[in-house]
DNA sequence: AGTCTCACTTGAACGCGTTCAAGAACTGCC
DNA sequence: GGCAGTTCTTGAACGCGTTCAAGTGAGACT
């Protein structure tokens, strides 16, 4: 047999309410360490101990440290649609509503800096289940590009429709570009983050209104006609 | 005494001839285990048995396993330089000198796909001496600003005079841009990435030129602004 | 030649993430 | 209650990167 043995659960996936609670429990645990101590000064067996369960109980609901990680993810994701609800409810004017959003998972990560720079690097790994563009990682990913879709539906902006269709990814790529500024940002409460947000913002929103342009419209074809091709 | 006692010699530099000729050994060493077997599954151990040297002694001259991927950046430095001789030397026109330097990058690059992906989460971590961004590179980084600079200066392209001083940096972030592409590329022999330059460098070459169109002036301006306001 | 100095070398030991064979606890069925 | 089959739990053990107290060796000075 060299076919995988179907698992009657997945990893990670209690099938009872006492495995749900005890992943639950390591959850927290593991969060609430990091964030008293890095996530790399956190050890597997601190975890553990602080939850009151064995190293190797920890590696039953989750495959390794790094996929504690993920969880930080979605929970940060599901953060982020709710701190960007307001303003998108608020807002009708393209660059606001791109400028709220942004700011909004800035917010939402900025508790976490000190400790989510040092996992940054394995979310950078092709290879890694943490990466943005990762398979795995197709929840959150998805979640975040409809919030930039919703943002630019819901606002005034006039676009060329050819450009519109990608927009929201392509914002969202963007919105990676900040995130990264950010991880690297040293700044006191990254301030310079708020700055690029603030600056990038109404730029992104200026050539979107020129895209319409007649002069642009070659140089819009040859993006989108770049990205066609990188794209399989 | 708080203050840290002035070492006879940095650490990493031999001051024999014997400490020299060690230290190349592991290098190499090191580079070849690299290449065969990976960066994760080549161990500290079994370069140290292969180079014929107790395993501390490698720490006597690389402080961590990580250091000894700073060799590997300073050598494919200098071939990327020298790679890019030629086109620099029979190219007058900016975007096949752009492309040309590009392509002799990736061209560096490509034997060690396989293991740079591998290490690639280390130089992204921002703490890391290995960030292209770090004070520890400013070495290989000053040297490939320095090489897109020869590719501006060379060519006959004429640019916006307030663009041109950062133009350099532009041009060595967007091809630290196509390395990331290239990490992450999957395609055989990577051709995605090729085709990313060959897409992405008339797009530059024609927002280049753009750059001095009377209707683009204030996004110029709005740009060299942000850029001005993120850097100290 | 003796001895001082300092660059260099050694390998056992530490703490880490991770694995796995073994067992405990729970559930459904008779 | 008794049995079977999962699901969950355990902790010792492995291999890794890294550290460090203890050495070795070669040149400089007397």
């Amino acid at each position: 047999m060299t076919e995988q043995s179907v698992p009657t659960t997945a990893a990670g996936e209690p099938a009872t309410a006492r495995g749900e609670q005890t992943r639950q429990l390591i959850v927290d645990t593991a969060m609430r360490l990091f964030r008293e101590r890095g996530y790399a000064r956190t050890t597997m067996r601190a975890i553990a101990q602080e939850a009151g369960v064995a190293v190797g109980n920890a590696y039953y609901y989750f495959g390794s440290k790094e996929h504690l990680i993920q969880e930080f993810y979605a929970r940060a994701q599901t953060e982020h649609r709710a701190a960007a609800g307001p303003v998108l409810t608020r807002e009708s004017d393209l660059a606001a509503r791109l400028a709220g959003v942004m700011h909004a998972g800035i917010d939402v990560l900025t508790p976490s800096h000190s400790f989510a720079a040092s996992f940054f690097k394995t979310a950078a790994e092709p290879t890694s289940p943490l990466s943005p563009f990762s398979a795995e990682s197709s929840g959150p990913r998805e979640a975040a590009i409809a919030l930039f879709a919703e943002a630019l539906e819901g606002s005034t902006a006039r676009v060329d429709p050819e450009l519109r269709p990608h927009l929201p990814e392509l914002l969202w790529l963007a919105y990676m570009g900040v995130v990264l500024y950010w991880v690297y940002d040293r700044s006191p409460g990254q301030t310079r983050t708020r700055q690029l947000i603030d600056g990038a913002v109404p730029l992104v929103d200026r050539l979107v209104g020129l895209s319409r342009l007649r002069v642009l419209r070659p140089v819009t074809r040859q993006v989108l006609d770049l990205i066609r091709t990188l794209r399989h």
